[in-house]
DNA sequence: ACGGGGTGCTAAATCGGGTTAGCACTGCTA
DNA sequence: TAGCAGTGCTAACCCGATTTAGCACCCCGT
């Protein structure tokens, strides 16, 4: 603690001029309002001499803005995965001047009215409302005044006008099936969600729209999956559990051996199912991918811990943190009442494939194109 | 977007009182200052219907406090365990009514200078200078300014009065230690550090004190590490390599069985070393912990998610992001010059253990005890 | 009728900047 | 020498609260 911070009234007075000319100079508006340049360089000088740096409390108090964002989630720091989103929303506000309040609610609507208020009272200049797994939430009251956006998450009501970043979990989902038909593979097993486009852990937004993928790129092949299987949470030991569903199916290509022909691939639901049906191939003495190609999605840090590493959609958590922030400074920037004109657009953002080691590619054979499912290979 | 807000002048005025009133009334002081329960009645009954809040950057303008604190970290979303932390720093603030600029370096030192610029213009009240992995480090100018306080890092110099928080590493490397010793084992490989007391990855802290508090309380028994493998960097394949070479060298207890006596463990330095160990084992065909027992130290979400469960000391993030809060604001509550009397005091807090499967009981030998290593168990 | 002492409230300054309106001075023209 | 235009700068108000100093009124005693 020590002496007061230099204020643009110490400056004003070092330089002998008054506090009108010295903000006048600082803010770049001295050649519009002539100031001579004698002027304006002494008080440049003095600025620097004395390290000054601008309140910029007092200047939210008059312009009414804070150059401050407000970032409010359910679980940032319980999922692993979350961090990047922060991360990246934070990479973009720096880069724009801005700085961020974080809040998290773990799923407490009161919390959230708190959290809310107290940006609100601190007068930030808008708010990103995100969602650690993509979800469909209804918009807190509040948010009328100050621009928003949803990040990772979409609006309850159909009609609002918000704008929405989330991944485009369909095209994934059309991808990972793509993926695995283009490496010649047409028995198809699928863990966590189908094999009805309903049949999908309730609630999960992502698990529906990568499911829906799946399907559609399946049935354009003719094909249907081999076998599915729904898990009540996403978590290593569901997945342990149906691959070993699976495996005692018979359904791994030739067990025990790496075989040829039509071959075998299980499609993840996420990362974390797919690390358990790692565990429950291994511990059948099966091997990835010589005899059960995986993909997967979310790009989990531990896909590429694992041996062999898997191949996974990744979740852009980076990108959608930046784009929520980008968005989000085009509708304060954009006049008052614009925003409500302006189509509340849903951003889809793409899921980058991460190709490791977990797909091989099979021989397609004859009988195989085309075959629906239970093509045993041993 | 809409109407203003409504302002203490418009209570005022719907009130038909000054501002100075309304003030009065609304921070509580209507009492002392003799304000008529009546008008008081009248002046709370109108704010509340007219949903009145202060804006609070108009009381720190005047106050010269913002009931907020900086947070700024050198990489809190790379790393997966750093969440916590920032979520118990979040929590202990919510529930003083302050709220966080959370900010991040990526190490740099320009970044860094940048975001304390930023948070100081924004007069914070505080500032909270973490590190996600326990190191030293210098301290960046400016904070002398504003109370501060060092989370998960140490200062770099000696003099220095700056209250720090961080884990009680060196006890958590006496337990790992004691609890093989209780549990029978005597044979005990070292990944990550050793065998000498500085034979670290340069730069890690936790390292250093793990070692030591492991060598001391090895060395009290009489005991000296089977093996010791220091790691360029603690991630699986590092620990894969080790644990491989363990094996190769005969460490495993009687590789192949499930041999009693004289147990044979290892102490990972971290769940990462631990994950690639487990993979080496069990690619060797060895398990755990019936042909070798871990310990390791972090608690990393893959210790639960491993089979067997991996015994940990969990790294408590949510406390030390909680006590750094609860510092920083006394820190602040302090009279200013108190902070420069009171013994900066470095605040270590215990490691809590997670004890799952990794270890098992062994019958203690006779002649294992009080012997060094290299104990044949096959 | 006047002073003294409460009582109940408010004007005005303050925090640190931004902004508007306009003042004082010079030099040139008519 | 008044009038005008330009030049160079500043006084004063504003944002939304807190806080200090003090005003106006009433009651009471003498």
């Amino acid at each position: 603690m020590s002496r007061r911070r230099v204020t643009l009234a110490d400056v004003a007075q070092a330089s002998g001029v008054s506090s009108t000319t010295a903000s006048l100079v600082l803010s770049g508006r001295g050649a519009e309002l002539r100031i001579s340049e004698g002027v304006q360089q002494r008080v440049r000088e003095t600025s620097e001499a004395l390290g000054y740096r601008p309140n910029i409390v007092s200047i939210g108090l008059r312009k009414g803005s804070s150059r401050t964002l407000g970032f409010v989630s359910d679980t940032v720091a319980t999922s692993q995965l979350a961090g990047d989103m922060i991360k990246g929303a934070l990479a973009a506000a720096r880069e724009h001047g801005f700085m961020l309040f974080i809040g998290e609610t773990e799923g407490d609507t009161k919390v959230e009215r708190k959290l809310l208020d107290a940006m609100l009272d601190r007068q930030v200049d808008g708010i990103i409302l995100a969602s650690m797994f993509t979800r469909r939430r209804r918009l807190p009251s509040g948010l009328d005044h100050v621009p928003a956006v949803l990040l990772n998450a979409l609006p309850q009501g159909s009609h609002v006008t918000i704008p929405t970043v989330v991944p485009d979990e369909h095209a994934a989902g059309r991808e990972a099936a793509r993926l695995l038909l283009d490496h010649g593979h047409r028995t198809i097993h699928l863990i966590g969600a189908g094999p009805g486009p309903d049949d999908v852990t309730p609630g999960t937004v992502a698990g529906r729209e990568r499911l829906a993928g799946i399907l559609e790129v399946l049935h354009e092949a003719g094909l249907e999956p081999a076998s599915a299987h729904v898990c009540a949470d996403w978590l290593p030991s569901y997945g342990f559990d149906a691959a070993r569903d699976i495996i005692a199916a018979g359904g791994a290509a030739g067990a025990g051996g790496a075989a040829g022909g039509a071959g075998t691939a299980i499609i993840s639901f996420n990362d974390r199912l797919a690390f358990g049906a790692y565990q429950a191939l291994h511990e059948a003495g099966l091997t990835v991918p010589d005899d059960m190609s995986i993909v997967s999605f979310d790009d989990h840090p531990l896909a590429d811990w694992l041996r062999p590493g898997l191949t996974t959609f990744a979740i852009p958590h980076h990108d959608l943190g930046r784009r929520a922030v980008e968005l989000l400074l085009e509708g304060i920037a954009a006049p008052a009442g614009a925003a409500d004109q302006a189509p509340a657009a849903v951003h889809r953002l793409p899921m980058p494939l991460r190709e490791r080691d977990s797909v091989r590619t099979v021989r397609a054979t004859a009988d195989g194109v085309g075959t629906a499912a239970g093509v045993p290979a041993g």
